[in-house]
DNA sequence: CATGAATGAGGCTTCATTCAT
DNA sequence: GATGAATGAAGCCTCATTCAT
């Protein structure tokens, strides 16, 4: 099933593994090409066979891992039909990877200052995949009628910060509680319970009654 | 109040605002100390009497832009007392500010990549504050009772993606409908009325009864 | 008479073409061994096999277009036994092996910097031919007695210049009417009608009387 | 007359120095920046300041010998009104500049393949004085009825190759014999004395008689 | 004969910082 | 306070050449 990997395909995954590790730690910037190599064991020159330039090897970096978080999602997901288990399978899926990969996780974050193309085209594609899904599932009644464009931005700024504070800043993972909490918030928001105020809200604020 | 303004004061701000709008445009690294003098008008040693290095004035700015942001909140919401109306106008007072000072929006966020430990500070600290008004709210039932810490990334997160989207991407500011259905989100989730699901959650589901 | 080619001596011959266009085109230092052996379709290790080195391929390639333009030229003037003559029709080869092979024009050109004991080489031994012939011409009063070797200097000069003029240059070729006036001025010089002037010359000038 | 030279003007001149022995010695490619500043005593960075490449040096270096050369001929040529005069010490000059700045002598025809464009430039105008000088010459009749575009290029070429042979190989100068005898062949060709040949020749051939 | 991956020296250029004036 | 010329370390990248297969 697995092709032979050539001489070649070795010696290009070594350097992306180092690129990975370095990039992910020191970021692109503090980051050389010669660190890179030999990290990787090989010489300058050789990079250059298999990457035109850094900023290559950082692209190729991140669409690889781009690609590998959302395998990795949509197999945790790809048999769920209620859209709410899957936000937060989902998540769950993605705060698991990033776990596994915290390297990654800044890499892309970086994006935003070393290739904002992209950058934007990453997430962009992301917020697209989550307004079709929330599309659906509004005409479903699986969730509420809103504005699926906003929650869709909105639920990857949850999951970014999530996973910016447990797994970069803290070290740890996002542990099971701490999904629930998030997802509680996803679910019912934070207004507290019905009647409790009908001011100051845009008069369809007849929720929960 | 004010002092006057000395000619060495009038330079060392002719200075920040040159590095603000470089620093916002080209980013960090890509801006150079020559550059940041040319455009305040000085020569390149005149920098370094005021600075001691590129990495100073890069913090003086984000410390700088940090104190304005807050200051332009608190301003906002200095006089309401219901935690709801203080997230909504909290919003609107922190887009209409990264409007204004969209460079100073991705100087704070870079500095992920160029000092993280700024970063991380920054970032502590507001969800400090959030965390305490949060914890308020819920003592005095004004918001439901749910892990304020991890409320107050959340909100943080959405914040951040609601900027990222239309301020940063879409170049526009972020409209009051925009804000409707971000906070629409924030008081009451996604999920559908009541009775909708009882299964595939954890338990404590009861919620809306 | 002529070998058979064995698949080595194509592969040679392939890459001395490719040589050919590369170092005519691009010049000898833009010239990468690399696009040399894509050019020729061959390994980059494959070169080696047939030219120890950059230079080396580059040397026989002068040394090939060397012996090609002489046999071009010594077949169009064989059996000339006018000096004149032989001048008028050197040149028309020449022109005409130039106009078919550019490349190597320039080629030889550069050989002043990149291997300039080659080039000086060249030029004395074409300028030695010349030589010849013009002592010879004066000694049968073909030609006035005037010193040969300036003359071979000045005649090498003039078709350079001509060559580069119209083949690089204007990438045309060397039309007949340019020829005419190229040899009107080689046969009479530029001096008016005799009696014109006897001053301002330095004695000899008693020429045309 | 001479304006202060500043600090940086002096370093800016033995960088220029520097370029022009080693340019004229060793080539532009052999030549590297390094070697430019070590000669010139200054640190690298320092060539950065004065040139904004390599290339850009040796353009500067080019254009600066260009209007030198010229201005020494024009010095030597400015109150002569007969052309054969202006033609012989025109090169009386040339060959004496050339003589002095042997350097200057390479690195101009090196241009060939270094920026062809500002190589093309250099020989046109000089191609285009020429043919203005020897267009004015024939109405006056200092100089036969002969094409004067075809007469320029071939005096530029003759020039060329004086100055290459005795100034570039033979590291002499070119001797008031070798003047003569250039001028010789220049005012009156190499044709014999009239009547020798009628044939081959394209009709107008009655010269000299 | 041929391949093509690997090498590593060396080139050009940038830029934060210093310092004499 | 201000200037701007100078520094030199460090980065990215190219390419002629070698060598194991």
């Amino acid at each position: 099933m697995s092709q032979t990997l050539t001489k070649g395909d070795l010696t290009r995954q070594k350097l992306l593994e180092a690129a990975m590790e370095l990039f992910g730690t020191k970021g692109y910037h503090a980051t050389s090409v010669v660190e890179i190599t030999m990290r990787a064991g090989v010489a300058q020159g050789t990079f250059y066979i298999y990457f035109a330039s850094k900023l290559e090897i950082y692209r190729a970096l991140v669409d690889k891992l781009t690609r590998e978080v959302r395998r990795a999602i949509r197999a945790k997901v790809a048999d769920l039909d209620n859209r709410l288990d899957i936000e937060r399978e989902g998540f769950r899926a993605y705060f698991a990877y990033a776990k596994q990969n915290r390297n990654l996780y800044r890499i892309i974050r970086e994006a935003e200052f070393v290739d904002n193309e992209l950058y934007q085209r990453h997430y962009r594609s992301i917020a697209e995949g989550y307004i079709a899904g929330l599309q659906a599932a509004i005409e479903t009644g699986q969730i509420r009628a809103i504005d699926p464009s906003t929650v869709a931005y909105c639920l990857m700024g949850m999951g970014e910060f999530m996973g910016l504070r447990w797994i970069l800043w803290e070290k740890k993972e996002v542990s099971n509680e701490d999904l629930d909490a998030l997802m509680d918030f996803v679910y019912h928001g934070i207004a507290p319970k019905a009647g409790v105020r009908a001011d100051s809200d845009n008069g369809d604020s007849s929720f929960c009654r």
